[in-house]
DNA sequence: TTGGAATTTGTAAGCGCTTGCATTATTCGT
DNA sequence: ACGAATAATGCAAGCGCTTACAAATTCCAA
């Protein structure tokens, strides 16, 4: 029976593999623990050593390896996002003021698309938990409750955007989407419309989406109209899909004189349906969008529409989520106002 | 003295944290090594084990951690993208096709924007790679030598799209930006335009933009005008910025009758430029767009523009990507086709 | 000078997982 | 029914880093 020692790698490692703390310790002739402290508590350090280390990170060309400095740090300073989708921009701002404040705060974001689905969501989330993520953003409110269980048993700071809901159970920062459609619907009866249209994203698993229904029938309700009498089309948010909305819904038997749309590309479709039906935008049907994205000042006529403070949301979601990752504290929700703009879209019905 | 025995935590880890596996072993009464294979290797374990260690993993709603993961096993299954931005939708739709196709194959996309940013960018990468990323798609050939240097040493099977070019260091799929816009630029001198501007992205550090610049003057060359002669303007990928240029192009002693621009989004702006200034577009002016993105459907007149294959050219950089990862080799470039697309803004010229 | 406080550096234990190898249980052939 | 072959499981070494804690060094006041 031969002395069984410990088969450590011999000091010369695999010629391929990228340079490691060891490495470096030996190259300036110090310990791990002094080449650690060099690049994360420079301060800590003698200038001389300090000086000597870094050399030698350069030269070998160092880069701390990740995993390893999770494992032992338990920190990522990573923020993981999920979002519904990049194909179109309607997330893009607001991420992009989310990433923007976390990398001020010393974050780096991590960002996967779900592609509206649920399944592809909860994979993604699980991802980004196993890679340690500090924290997560998720967008609206709708998932299985058991998603809910598995990231407070995971202890993850969560916070949701684009959605604001008072009892929900995670933390959000968003506006109302049921208190901006409402308005926007009380404005439009306001102006004389009786006949509503409506073409909406898709609801399934989508708050934001169903919310904003049920602000325009709560405004309708309201108004003394009955909500049932709302002409509605749900479709995928794609400009094609609501260009056949607008086909159908001006096939009603009383065509809406007012078609409020669940986004500004939704929006943009209709107008375009209805333009190459060869009906006159607003002066025969008045149109309106959601999210006042770049788009709807683009089209002709400009849209009306709801302004969501993207940039804004994105920010205080960032800062909100650091609170909650360092300050080991549950989120605070806020909510953020939206308002109308008025642009050519939407005037009184005609006659 | 007293005997100094290593300080394990105990076998009941703190309350507030995610279960390991050792958690699960014990919770099944197995060994790590069993409950590794089972989630690795499950027909390297009987069913009976199989099913009592699946249980309890369940039960403790356990999830392997990455970090450690990765450190034991060297393979992430995750591959990184670092895009110039999210805020317009240019890389949207090839990085969804991207991302669809590694997704088939068993791998996460994590996403990086660098907001046009060669810092941020050198950042990112470093992020990536550090994280661990089995593979790394980049946009674009322009960057300091010092990253290749970088990647190269760290062994990173690194893949450029959205600009192909053979002899660069990095392989590439994509199209050819210099051959696409002299081929555009070809059609509309054989329209008879002779004053021709341009709107162009920034050059600076975006091959893309420079080639798209460099094939316009090119064109001219060879028919025979004077590629000094063209009316360029640069500006950042904004739809304002356009706006801008077009009055300042229109303002020249001789206007051009043909506007190139560098992306539908500029090409939008352009437009809108043209429109409010009440230049016809194409009776007085031509305008072209490049990306074909859906942008360039919506607005009034649509666009001509040159397509770009973006979800080919995302679905196959997944492939080329996943068999650098996997086969080790080196990265095969691939050239994809783009083509005219004759829509409404390109007409010859006037008088 | 010199003792002790303050500062700098080193030692080594883990972090949670995979995996080569050793050990134990199971299955067969005869 | 029994040993050999085979399949299933366990043991324990690392992966590369951070960080208590210990050891060594430096600095100052007296």
């Amino acid at each position: 029976m031969t002395d069984r020692k410990p088969i450590r790698r011999s000091p010369r490692a695999p010629a391929n593999s990228a340079p490691t703390l060891d490495d470096v310790a030996r190259a300036a002739g110090v310990s791990t623990a002094t080449v650690s402290r060099c690049l994360n508590a420079p301060d800590r350090v003698v200038p001389a050593t300090r000086e000597k280390v870094m050399q030698s990170v350069k030269a070998l060309g160092y880069t701390p390896n990740f995993a390893a400095r999770v494992m032992a740090a338990k920190r990522t300073h990573t923020i993981g996002a999920i979002i519904p989708t990049m194909e179109n921009a309607i997330f893009a701002r607001g991420l992009q003021a989310f990433q923007e404040a976390l990398r001020n705060r010393g974050y780096t974001l991590l960002v996967s698309s779900s592609m509206y689905d649920p399944e592809v969501e909860k994979e993604q989330i699980r991802a980004l938990v196993a890679r340690g993520a500090d924290g997560l953003l998720l967008i609206g409110h709708t998932r299985e409750a058991q998603i809910y269980d598995y990231l407070e048993q995971q202890n993850m700071p969560v916070l949701v955007a684009w959605s604001y809901i008072e009892e929900a159970r995670l933390p959000s920062v968003g506006f109302d989407n049921f208190g901006a459609m409402r308005a926007l619907t009380e404005h439009i009866l306001s102006l004389g419309h009786r006949r509503i249209g409506m073409i909406s994203g898709l609801r399934a698993g989508n708050d934001r989406a169903d919310r904003r229904i049920k602000g325009v029938q709560a405004a309708l309700a309201q108004g003394g109209l009955d909500p049932a009498a709302l002409m509605l089309r749900e479709t995928p948010y794609e400009v094609e899909s609501a260009t056949l909305s607008i086909t159908s819904l001006m096939g009603e038997p009383a065509p809406p004189t007012a078609v409020i749309c669940g986004s500004d590309v939704l929006a943009v479709g209709a107008l375009r349906g209805a333009q190459a039906m060869g009906i006159d935008v607003p002066g025969q049907l008045s149109i309106t969008g959601f999210d006042d994205m770049e788009l709807s000042r683009i089209v002709t006529p400009p849209l009306t529409t709801v302004h969501v403070p993207h940039r804004e949301m994105g920010r205080s979601a960032a800062e909100e989520l650091i609170e909650m990752v360092e300050g080991k504290r549950p989120g605070r929700s806020k909510r953020l106002d939206t308002y109308i703009v008025s642009r050519g879209t939407l005037t009184p019905p005609a006659g």
